[in-house]
DNA sequence: AATGAATGAGCATTCATTCAT
DNA sequence: CATGAATGAATGCTCATTCAT
């Protein structure tokens, strides 16, 4: 199961073998319950190897998140063509984060529910890729929603045309920050069943999406009773 | 800190402070990086009294989590008054869930991170709190639904009214999943930073739901585009 | 199976009981394994109760094998008739021996097997015991050999008589040391075995002891090769 | 004392070390009572590299006792030559067996003593290189018996003789397990005593051979009364 | 006569980490 | 480039023993 016995290779080749068994270790088992030994082990090289090339379990850790972090930001940003009309960047972007995590569970239970636990620094690292995420999805959300309204931005400028900007911007950053969490929850629980594929969470979630630019238009919206 | 060194209390006393601690130690700092020395100290006792009270690590975190899950839900149910109407309803449920795991971040920090992470004995007993949760609110959706749309119900009964009610109910389903999941990762959030109270937590939220609801009852829905 | 719960009996009758569960606990599982909670348990007492009656673990392991010790030799004495001719004595004994160890399986396991294993003080208890018997058996030894070589000892208390004599006893001595040895273990393994009755234990070690005694008399004996 | 801290050593070297100590401890206070920090400070070594290289303490038993078992098996083996006479082949094996336990004292204490009282696993691996020696004595046994009573076996073959043959061979098996359960517990009792060396210990055993094998070829033995 | 409440001390086991080669 | 040998420091858990009632 674990790499096959290759003695000799270039030190890039071998630290991103130690990553992926890494990955698969602590996905499955979380950090604390992780081993460096098993994932020397499942990596084919000695532990003192793993020391040489990443430090500490806590480096390693890190260095696990990065490069999970980063390829999954990349797989949004590459799905999305910026020439396509708001919505359908929305529909590809989530779409190719549905696919990329249930591709790598191990990778997305480390992102999402391992780095959390485990103090400042990790959570940090994730929380950063996060918000890079949410910016995105705001602006595709705004942008969706200007495009849907287009009748009524005609006279761009006015006053009450910015406030309403202004509002529907708020607004959209709500609906973002909602969206990213259920997104976040989703991907994990579409994990845990293999009844779901990528495409119908993704859509599940897209029609939530509507739905919120609906009333975001429609400027309709819930008032909480008074105390 | 802990709690004042209190001698020969009653048992059921000091299981309580024992959970109490436990309840913190492994909220901040997970199944496996808690230390049942750290859970003895901070309840005031010593570690074989744990042991003999609650058997295990293991027993020890079940009985944390169904307590607190007890609580949780408890916190919910109270909150909602069945006389009032269904969008009040669902808003006082909100709100009190989310108030509930802002007053007490540690006891949701084991129930929605720690818990999951740990095998199908923990997940389960949250699992069942968490099923109960989603059908109740799907309930109360439904309701508010139904509610709104009063009018277009007046001839009730017919084949085509039935149809549109049990589409209604599928939407309300997916629509409440989405909420429990967005309400999860939304509340596990408001609990890292201070400056949200669950108030808006809550509005947030609700806004959602309600723009759901009034797609649902437009039967308005994004579609994907093909492959 | 513990005692039945019946509160407030004399001290005597109490500690009887504490003794029973001790010799069951202790020769099942040896004086290490055996824990106080689970002697006490099975005595239908609770633990303070037993330390105030038998102070230590110590002293109630020093207790069972004093009394066990008691019990077997009483037993054993009370088999022997010393009007009885002395092989009868000889078989009388060993019978008694083996049966009573075959019913107490427990107390013998203590006996032999743990009250060796731990330090002077518990082998030291055992160790007189034990002589008691070798000495018993030494003497019925050389009885048995003299009723049998009648003949010779008609004038008494000639030198060469009173030198065989001597040379006798100490074969004899020798014989008897062997003879326990191998009774002792010769019980053990009848105990783990339920196809061997006392009597065909006894059986076979009476037959060795007569074997012995032929040559005994015969003078007849084996010599080693020099070194 | 212990091994003089000699640092870096092949693994096959340290693991010897360690069961050296091992056999130490476990013949002195037994398996429970033993400690592995003991064993690994006598032994020279941290704890955590006896567990690396022995798993667990029962397997540390497992391995002392059939490396001592193998050890005291070789040592009868290597002194019996299958060319001298069989007395005198019996001679050799019974002064070796008590020369080496009388030289490795632990290494006996945790055959004959410890092991026993620890469940099947560790008993079975006593109990077969004990039936080995029970086999090779009864065979010597016969073989004696066969020598000693030569000119009655000039016509072989006969049905008399073969029926005696028979009868002899039982007798034998008989002979020789009293034989192996005496020699056992002479070779604990000649431990604990210092005045008594490995010749004499041999010498009192074979003669009781030799006069059981007297009684044998006779005939004769004792008959116990009717119940 | 008897016990519920409580603990100090120890034990088997594991893990992240480091030398010396 | 790579590793076999080795350990300090925890960690979960148990046990003999004692108060206060």
């Amino acid at each position: 199961m674990g790499a096959v016995k290759t003695k000799r290779m270039p030190r890039a080749v071998r630290e991103q073998q130690m990553l992926d068994a890494a990955v698969r270790i602590f996905g499955q088992r979380g950090y604390m319950a992780a081993s460096m030994d098993d994932i020397a082990e499942l990596a084919g090289v000695s532990k003192p190897l793993v020391y040489l090339y990443l430090n500490s379990k806590e480096d390693l850790f890190s260095a696990v998140i990065r490069r999970e972090a980063a390829a999954l930001a990349a797989a949004v940003r590459a799905a999305v063509h910026p020439e396509r009309p708001a919505d359908r960047r929305l529909w590809d972007g989530l779409l190719a984060f549905f696919t990329h995590t249930a591709r790598h569970p191990d990778a997305w239970a480390v992102l999402h529910l391992h780095a959390r636990t485990h103090g400042e620094p990790f959570a940090a690292e994730v929380a950063a890729m996060r918000s890079e995420i949410v910016a995105f999805v705001a602006q595709l959300v705004a942008a969706t929603a200007r495009d849907e309204g287009a009748p009524c931005s005609g006279e761009a400028g006015s006053a009450d045309t910015r406030r309403v900007r202004l509002a529907e911007q708020e607004a959209a950053a709500g609906l973002a920050e909602a969206l990213v969490g259920a997104a976040e929850s989703l991907a994990a629980w579409a994990n845990t069943t293999d009844r779901v594929t990528a495409r119908q969470t993704a859509a599940t979630l897209m029609n939530v999406a509507w739905a919120g630019l609906g009333d975001l238009m429609a400027g309709r919206s819930w008032s909480p009773p008074a105390e």
